[in-house]
DNA sequence: GTCTATATACCGATAGAC
DNA sequence: GTCTATCGGTATATAGAC
Protein backbone atom coordinates (compact mmCIF):
# COMPACT_ATOMS: atom_id res chain seq x y z
CA UNK A 1 0.00 0.00 0.00
CA UNK A 2 1.27 3.61 -0.65
CA UNK A 3 1.73 5.89 0.96
CA UNK A 4 -1.09 8.28 -0.98
CA UNK A 5 -3.43 5.20 -0.14
CA UNK A 6 -2.44 4.75 3.33
CA UNK A 7 -3.43 8.62 3.78
CA UNK A 8 -6.51 8.41 2.05
CA UNK A 9 -7.78 5.51 4.20
CA UNK A 10 -6.68 7.26 7.65
CA UNK A 11 -8.48 10.29 6.61
CA UNK A 12 -11.67 7.68 5.95
CA UNK A 13 -11.61 6.45 9.26
CA UNK A 14 -10.64 9.75 11.26
CA UNK A 15 -13.54 11.86 9.55
CA UNK A 16 -15.52 8.92 10.33
CA UNK A 17 -14.78 8.60 13.73
CA UNK A 18 -14.15 12.44 14.60
CA UNK A 19 -16.18 14.41 11.83
CA UNK A 20 -14.26 17.05 9.47
CA UNK A 21 -13.70 19.95 12.04
CA UNK A 22 -12.76 17.22 14.50
CA UNK A 23 -9.77 15.58 12.36
CA UNK A 24 -6.13 17.23 12.34
CA UNK A 25 -3.77 16.86 9.66
CA UNK A 26 -1.37 16.05 11.88
CA UNK A 27 -3.60 12.81 13.30
CA UNK A 28 -4.32 11.78 9.69
CA UNK A 29 -0.39 11.84 9.11
CA UNK A 30 0.52 9.56 12.21
CA UNK A 31 -2.44 7.70 11.75
CA UNK A 32 -0.96 6.94 8.14
CA UNK A 33 2.71 6.87 9.12
CA UNK A 34 3.68 9.65 6.94
CA UNK A 35 4.96 12.51 7.51
CA UNK A 36 3.83 16.59 6.72
CA UNK A 37 5.60 16.70 3.14
CA UNK A 38 4.06 13.52 2.04
CA UNK A 39 0.53 14.53 2.65
CA UNK A 40 0.60 17.78 1.03
CA UNK A 41 2.56 16.36 -1.94
CA UNK A 42 -0.05 14.14 -2.66
CA UNK A 43 -3.10 16.49 -1.74
CA UNK A 44 -4.16 19.61 -1.50
CA UNK A 45 -4.23 20.26 1.90
CA UNK A 46 -7.21 18.66 4.29
CA UNK A 47 -9.35 20.10 2.26
CA UNK A 48 -8.63 18.41 -1.24
CA UNK A 49 -7.78 14.79 0.94
CA UNK A 50 -11.18 15.23 2.63
CA UNK A 51 -13.18 16.03 -0.32
CA UNK A 52 -11.56 12.66 -2.00
CA UNK A 53 -11.67 10.65 1.18
CA UNK A 54 -15.44 11.08 1.66
CA UNK A 55 -16.06 10.89 -2.62
CA UNK A 56 -14.59 7.49 -1.96
CA UNK A 57 -16.34 6.26 1.23
CA UNK A 58 -19.84 7.55 -0.69
CA UNK A 59 -19.09 4.99 -3.33
CA UNK A 60 -18.36 2.11 -1.20
CA UNK A 61 -21.41 2.76 0.25
CA UNK A 62 -23.30 3.01 -2.51
CA UNK A 63 -21.98 -0.04 -4.21
CA UNK A 64 -23.09 -2.25 -0.60
CA UNK A 65 -26.82 -0.90 -0.88
CA UNK A 66 -26.92 -1.64 -4.50
CA UNK A 67 -26.00 -5.19 -3.64
CA UNK A 68 -29.13 -5.35 -1.48
CA UNK A 69 -30.81 -3.29 -3.78
CA UNK A 70 -30.46 -6.04 -7.05
CA UNK A 71 -32.10 -9.28 -6.82
CA UNK A 72 -34.82 -11.05 -7.74
CA UNK A 73 -37.23 -10.92 -4.40
CA UNK A 74 -40.07 -8.92 -4.21
CA UNK A 75 -39.77 -5.08 -3.98
CA UNK A 76 -40.68 -4.41 -0.56
CA UNK A 77 -38.40 -7.35 0.52
CA UNK A 78 -35.52 -5.44 -1.04
CA UNK A 79 -36.17 -2.54 0.99
CA UNK A 80 -36.30 -4.15 4.71
CA UNK A 81 -33.56 -6.09 3.72
CA UNK A 82 -31.57 -2.83 3.20
CA UNK A 83 -32.82 -1.89 6.40
CA UNK A 84 -31.80 -4.57 7.95
CA UNK A 85 -28.30 -4.39 6.80
CA UNK A 86 -25.74 -4.69 9.38
CA UNK A 87 -24.93 -1.29 11.08
CA UNK A 88 -22.28 -0.34 13.61
CA UNK A 89 -25.00 1.93 15.60
CA UNK A 90 -22.39 3.35 17.94
CA UNK A 91 -19.99 4.50 15.51
CA UNK A 92 -22.49 6.40 13.65
CA UNK A 93 -22.83 6.68 9.77
CA UNK A 94 -19.58 7.92 7.75
CA UNK A 95 -21.41 9.69 5.88
CA UNK A 96 -24.84 10.89 7.63
CA UNK A 97 -22.06 12.58 10.58
CA UNK A 98 -20.58 15.10 7.49
CA UNK A 99 -23.98 17.00 7.03
CA UNK A 100 -23.93 17.95 10.19
CA UNK A 101 -20.65 19.11 10.73
CA UNK A 102 -20.63 23.48 9.90
CA UNK A 103 -17.59 23.11 8.15
CA UNK A 104 -18.67 20.38 5.53
CA UNK A 105 -22.38 21.79 4.91
CA UNK A 106 -20.81 25.44 3.94
CA UNK A 107 -18.76 23.58 1.11
CA UNK A 108 -20.06 22.96 -1.55
CA UNK A 109 -17.28 20.46 -2.67
CA UNK A 110 -17.32 18.93 0.61
CA UNK A 111 -20.99 18.74 0.97
CA UNK A 112 -21.31 17.32 -2.55
CA UNK A 113 -20.48 13.61 -2.18
CA UNK A 114 -23.41 13.41 1.18
CA UNK A 115 -26.18 15.19 -1.02
CA UNK A 116 -25.17 13.34 -3.96
CA UNK A 117 -25.54 9.70 -1.77
CA UNK A 118 -28.34 10.37 0.07
CA UNK A 119 -30.16 11.69 -3.01
CA UNK A 120 -29.07 8.63 -5.07
CA UNK A 121 -30.27 6.15 -1.79
CA UNK A 122 -33.86 7.74 -1.25
CA UNK A 123 -34.46 8.13 -5.33
CA UNK A 124 -33.39 4.17 -5.26
CA UNK A 125 -35.69 3.22 -2.08
CA UNK A 126 -38.07 5.55 -3.81
CA UNK A 127 -38.51 2.89 -6.88
CA UNK A 128 -38.84 0.16 -5.05
CA UNK A 129 -41.76 1.32 -3.06
CA UNK A 130 -43.17 2.38 -6.50
CA UNK A 131 -42.65 -1.22 -7.44
CA UNK A 132 -44.04 -2.10 -4.34
CA UNK A 133 -46.69 0.35 -4.08
CA UNK A 134 -48.11 -0.98 -8.06
CA UNK A 135 -47.94 -4.45 -6.47
CA UNK A 136 -50.28 -3.86 -3.63
CA UNK A 137 -47.27 -4.81 -1.05
CA UNK A 138 -47.69 -1.76 0.24
CA UNK A 139 -50.94 0.51 1.31
CA UNK A 140 -52.81 2.44 -1.44
CA UNK A 141 -52.50 5.56 0.60
CA UNK A 142 -48.65 5.89 0.88
CA UNK A 143 -46.44 8.25 -1.28
CA UNK A 144 -43.40 6.38 -2.02
CA UNK A 145 -41.17 9.37 -2.01
CA UNK A 146 -42.40 10.30 1.32
CA UNK A 147 -41.81 6.82 2.58
CA UNK A 148 -38.63 6.43 0.92
CA UNK A 149 -37.72 9.48 2.71
CA UNK A 150 -39.08 8.89 6.33
CA UNK A 151 -36.77 5.37 5.77
CA UNK A 152 -33.49 7.00 5.33
CA UNK A 153 -34.67 9.40 7.75
CA UNK A 154 -34.99 6.22 10.32
CA UNK A 155 -31.59 5.08 9.28
CA UNK A 156 -29.63 7.98 10.13
CA UNK A 157 -32.26 9.49 13.68
CA UNK A 158 -30.75 5.74 14.47
CA UNK A 159 -27.60 6.46 14.81
CA UNK A 160 -28.07 9.64 16.49
CA UNK A 161 -30.20 8.04 19.50
CA UNK A 162 -27.53 4.83 19.71
CA UNK A 163 -24.77 6.73 20.33
CA UNK A 164 -26.93 9.65 22.40
CA UNK A 165 -27.96 7.08 24.90
CA UNK A 166 -24.71 4.52 23.76
CA UNK A 167 -27.01 1.90 23.24
CA UNK A 168 -27.17 0.09 20.15
CA UNK A 169 -30.60 -1.96 20.81
CA UNK A 170 -31.99 1.58 20.22
CA UNK A 171 -31.19 1.46 16.41
CA UNK A 172 -32.71 -2.40 16.54
CA UNK A 173 -35.79 -1.19 17.91
CA UNK A 174 -36.41 1.56 15.68
CA UNK A 175 -35.06 -0.74 12.81
CA UNK A 176 -38.01 -2.97 13.96
CA UNK A 177 -40.87 -0.37 14.21
CA UNK A 178 -40.38 1.15 10.89
CA UNK A 179 -40.64 -2.32 8.91
CA UNK A 180 -43.32 -3.05 11.47
CA UNK A 181 -44.91 0.45 10.08
CA UNK A 182 -44.03 -0.81 6.68
CA UNK A 183 -45.44 -4.35 6.63
CA UNK A 184 -49.14 -5.72 7.60
CA UNK A 185 -50.71 -2.37 6.23
CA UNK A 186 -53.89 -4.21 6.81
CA UNK A 187 -53.33 -4.92 10.21
CA UNK B 1 -29.59 40.60 31.17
CA UNK B 2 -25.85 39.75 33.20
CA UNK B 3 -22.68 38.52 31.56
CA UNK B 4 -23.70 35.21 32.96
CA UNK B 5 -26.75 34.67 31.41
CA UNK B 6 -25.10 36.31 28.06
CA UNK B 7 -22.19 33.42 28.28
CA UNK B 8 -24.95 30.85 28.58
CA UNK B 9 -26.96 31.90 25.86
CA UNK B 10 -24.04 32.56 23.60
CA UNK B 11 -22.47 28.93 24.43
CA UNK B 12 -26.23 27.27 23.87
CA UNK B 13 -26.10 29.14 20.29
CA UNK B 14 -22.85 28.18 19.12
CA UNK B 15 -22.54 24.98 20.52
CA UNK B 16 -26.47 24.83 18.35
CA UNK B 17 -24.50 25.72 15.18
CA UNK B 18 -21.00 24.61 15.25
CA UNK B 19 -21.10 21.48 17.65
CA UNK B 20 -18.95 21.35 20.92
CA UNK B 21 -15.93 20.11 18.98
CA UNK B 22 -16.34 23.38 16.90
CA UNK B 23 -17.09 25.63 19.26
CA UNK B 24 -13.88 27.96 21.01
CA UNK B 25 -14.33 29.82 24.54
CA UNK B 26 -12.82 32.93 22.42
CA UNK B 27 -16.03 32.49 20.26
CA UNK B 28 -18.29 32.55 23.33
CA UNK B 29 -16.84 35.53 24.86
CA UNK B 30 -17.35 37.55 21.59
CA UNK B 31 -20.57 36.45 20.96
CA UNK B 32 -21.68 37.53 24.40
CA UNK B 33 -19.89 40.45 24.58
CA UNK B 34 -17.66 39.36 27.69
CA UNK B 35 -13.88 39.03 28.56
CA UNK B 36 -11.81 35.76 29.12
CA UNK B 37 -12.16 36.89 33.14
CA UNK B 38 -15.74 37.00 33.04
CA UNK B 39 -16.18 33.69 31.59
CA UNK B 40 -13.82 31.94 33.82
CA UNK B 41 -14.69 33.90 36.92
CA UNK B 42 -18.71 32.28 35.70
CA UNK B 43 -17.83 28.89 34.67
CA UNK B 44 -15.73 25.98 34.99
CA UNK B 45 -13.97 26.03 31.43
CA UNK B 46 -15.76 25.56 28.12
CA UNK B 47 -16.93 21.74 29.54
CA UNK B 48 -18.48 23.14 32.54
CA UNK B 49 -20.38 25.62 30.55
CA UNK B 50 -20.98 23.69 27.41
CA UNK B 51 -22.71 21.20 30.06
CA UNK B 52 -24.97 24.01 32.19
CA UNK B 53 -26.07 25.03 28.57
CA UNK B 54 -26.90 22.06 27.28
CA UNK B 55 -29.11 21.01 30.38
CA UNK B 56 -30.93 24.61 29.96
CA UNK B 57 -31.78 23.99 26.25
CA UNK B 58 -32.95 20.30 26.94
CA UNK B 59 -35.20 21.59 29.63
CA UNK B 60 -36.75 23.39 27.18
CA UNK B 61 -37.14 21.24 24.43
CA UNK B 62 -38.60 18.92 27.31
CA UNK B 63 -40.87 21.83 28.23
CA UNK B 64 -42.13 22.40 24.59
CA UNK B 65 -42.80 18.97 23.81
CA UNK B 66 -44.94 18.34 26.96
CA UNK B 67 -46.87 21.62 26.29
CA UNK B 68 -47.96 19.14 23.19
CA UNK B 69 -48.34 15.60 24.53
CA UNK B 70 -50.77 16.98 27.28
CA UNK B 71 -54.43 18.26 26.29
CA UNK B 72 -57.59 15.90 26.18
CA UNK B 73 -57.22 15.36 21.94
CA UNK B 74 -56.81 11.04 21.29
CA UNK B 75 -53.49 9.96 22.12
CA UNK B 76 -52.49 9.40 18.20
CA UNK B 77 -53.21 12.78 17.49
CA UNK B 78 -50.93 14.25 20.29
CA UNK B 79 -48.18 12.19 18.56
CA UNK B 80 -49.04 13.63 15.02
CA UNK B 81 -48.73 16.90 16.87
CA UNK B 82 -45.28 16.45 18.02
CA UNK B 83 -44.39 15.59 15.06
CA UNK B 84 -46.07 17.97 13.26
CA UNK B 85 -44.17 20.75 15.06
CA UNK B 86 -42.75 23.70 13.35
CA UNK B 87 -38.81 22.73 13.27
CA UNK B 88 -35.67 24.74 11.58
CA UNK B 89 -34.46 21.50 9.17
CA UNK B 90 -31.32 23.45 7.89
CA UNK B 91 -30.38 24.59 11.55
CA UNK B 92 -30.48 20.88 12.49
CA UNK B 93 -31.04 19.72 16.09
CA UNK B 94 -29.61 21.10 19.35
CA UNK B 95 -29.24 18.01 21.59
CA UNK B 96 -28.91 15.73 18.40
CA UNK B 97 -26.12 16.69 16.98
CA UNK B 98 -24.10 16.63 20.51
CA UNK B 99 -24.62 13.17 19.91
CA UNK B 100 -22.42 12.94 16.97
CA UNK B 101 -19.68 14.87 18.33
CA UNK B 102 -16.94 12.73 19.55
CA UNK B 103 -15.41 14.94 22.10
CA UNK B 104 -19.91 14.30 24.15
CA UNK B 105 -19.88 10.82 23.50
CA UNK B 106 -17.24 9.77 25.50
CA UNK B 107 -17.30 12.60 28.71
CA UNK B 108 -20.11 11.39 30.84
CA UNK B 109 -21.11 14.66 31.88
CA UNK B 110 -21.30 16.16 28.31
CA UNK B 111 -23.78 13.24 27.61
CA UNK B 112 -25.69 12.65 30.34
CA UNK B 113 -28.48 15.90 29.50
CA UNK B 114 -28.93 14.39 25.87
CA UNK B 115 -28.84 10.98 26.81
CA UNK B 116 -32.04 11.97 29.36
CA UNK B 117 -33.58 14.01 26.63
CA UNK B 118 -33.70 11.27 24.21
CA UNK B 119 -34.87 8.66 27.12
CA UNK B 120 -37.68 10.62 28.07
CA UNK B 121 -38.48 11.86 24.51
CA UNK B 122 -39.06 8.45 23.66
CA UNK B 123 -40.72 6.63 26.59
CA UNK B 124 -43.35 9.90 26.65
CA UNK B 125 -44.70 8.82 23.01
CA UNK B 126 -44.65 4.99 23.84
CA UNK B 127 -46.65 5.78 26.74
CA UNK B 128 -48.87 7.56 24.00
CA UNK B 129 -48.30 5.20 21.62
CA UNK B 130 -49.68 2.23 24.32
CA UNK B 131 -52.40 4.48 24.64
CA UNK B 132 -53.34 4.70 21.26
CA UNK B 133 -52.60 0.82 20.66
CA UNK B 134 -55.25 -0.01 23.15
CA UNK B 135 -57.83 2.42 21.93
CA UNK B 136 -57.65 0.61 18.57
CA UNK B 137 -55.43 3.70 16.43
CA UNK B 138 -52.76 1.95 15.77
CA UNK B 139 -52.84 -1.37 14.70
CA UNK B 140 -52.32 -4.58 17.11
CA UNK B 141 -49.01 -5.56 15.74
CA UNK B 142 -47.28 -2.23 16.36
CA UNK B 143 -45.03 -3.02 19.48
CA UNK B 144 -45.43 0.95 20.94
CA UNK B 145 -41.57 1.03 22.09
CA UNK B 146 -40.37 -0.12 18.68
CA UNK B 147 -42.29 2.71 16.92
CA UNK B 148 -41.39 5.89 19.56
CA UNK B 149 -37.94 4.84 18.72
CA UNK B 150 -39.01 5.14 15.26
CA UNK B 151 -40.55 8.19 15.07
CA UNK B 152 -38.37 9.92 17.59
CA UNK B 153 -35.68 8.75 15.09
CA UNK B 154 -37.22 9.91 11.70
CA UNK B 155 -37.11 13.31 13.30
CA UNK B 156 -33.61 13.42 13.65
CA UNK B 157 -32.61 11.73 10.71
CA UNK B 158 -34.83 14.41 8.61
CA UNK B 159 -32.49 17.03 10.08
CA UNK B 160 -29.39 14.70 8.73
CA UNK B 161 -30.70 14.81 5.48
CA UNK B 162 -32.48 18.08 5.14
CA UNK B 163 -28.65 19.56 6.28
CA UNK B 164 -27.13 17.12 3.60
CA UNK B 165 -29.12 18.18 0.68
CA UNK B 166 -29.75 21.45 1.68
CA UNK B 167 -33.36 21.62 1.24
CA UNK B 168 -35.63 22.08 4.11
CA UNK B 169 -38.37 20.21 2.04
CA UNK B 170 -37.17 16.80 2.56
CA UNK B 171 -37.78 16.85 6.45
CA UNK B 172 -41.40 17.89 5.38
CA UNK B 173 -41.69 14.52 3.17
CA UNK B 174 -39.82 12.26 6.04
CA UNK B 175 -42.83 13.92 8.65
CA UNK B 176 -45.53 13.18 6.01
CA UNK B 177 -44.40 9.37 5.31
CA UNK B 178 -44.13 8.68 8.90
CA UNK B 179 -47.22 10.38 9.85
CA UNK B 180 -48.93 8.18 6.57
CA UNK B 181 -47.34 5.24 7.85
CA UNK B 182 -48.46 5.51 11.36
CA UNK B 183 -52.07 6.45 10.12
CA UNK B 184 -54.94 4.48 8.31
CA UNK B 185 -53.14 1.22 9.32
CA UNK B 186 -56.26 -0.49 7.89
CA UNK B 187 -55.50 0.90 4.21
C1' DG C 1 8.35 11.59 -2.79
C1' DT C 2 9.67 12.30 1.74
C1' DC C 3 11.89 14.72 5.39
C1' DT C 4 12.71 18.52 8.91
C1' DA C 5 12.33 23.30 9.98
C1' DT C 6 9.64 27.09 10.28
C1' DA C 7 5.53 30.36 10.23
C1' DT C 8 1.15 32.39 11.72
C1' DA C 9 -2.81 31.75 13.92
C1' DC C 10 -5.77 29.91 17.31
C1' DC C 11 -6.77 26.63 21.33
C1' DG C 12 -8.04 26.41 26.30
C1' DA C 13 -6.57 28.06 30.50
C1' DT C 14 -4.20 30.81 34.22
C1' DA C 15 -2.26 35.12 36.70
C1' DG C 16 -2.79 39.04 38.76
C1' DA C 17 -4.13 44.04 38.52
C1' DC C 18 -8.21 46.88 39.22
C1' DG D 1 -16.65 40.62 38.50
C1' DT D 2 -14.06 42.13 34.79
C1' DC D 3 -9.89 43.29 32.48
C1' DT D 4 -5.31 42.49 30.07
C1' DA D 5 -1.17 39.80 29.80
C1' DT D 6 0.71 35.61 29.16
C1' DC D 7 1.35 30.55 28.74
C1' DG D 8 2.31 25.99 26.49
C1' DG D 9 0.17 23.50 23.01
C1' DT D 10 -1.92 22.56 18.56
C1' DA D 11 -3.98 23.67 13.66
C1' DT D 12 -2.86 24.20 8.98
C1' DA D 13 0.32 25.18 5.81
C1' DT D 14 4.84 26.48 3.41
C1' DA D 15 10.06 26.19 2.47
C1' DG D 16 13.69 23.98 1.06
C1' DA D 17 17.10 20.14 1.67
C1' DC D 18 17.71 15.39 0.20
Amino acid sequence: MTNRDRLLESARVLLWDRGYVGTSPAAIQQHANAGQGSMYHHFDGKRGLAIEALTAATQDMRRRAEATFGGSAPALDRVIAYLRLERDALRGCAVGRMALDPDVVTDEALRRPVEEFFSWLTERLRQLLDEAHRSGQIAPHLVPGDVSAALVATIQGSYVLARARQDPRVMTASIDGIVALLTHQEG
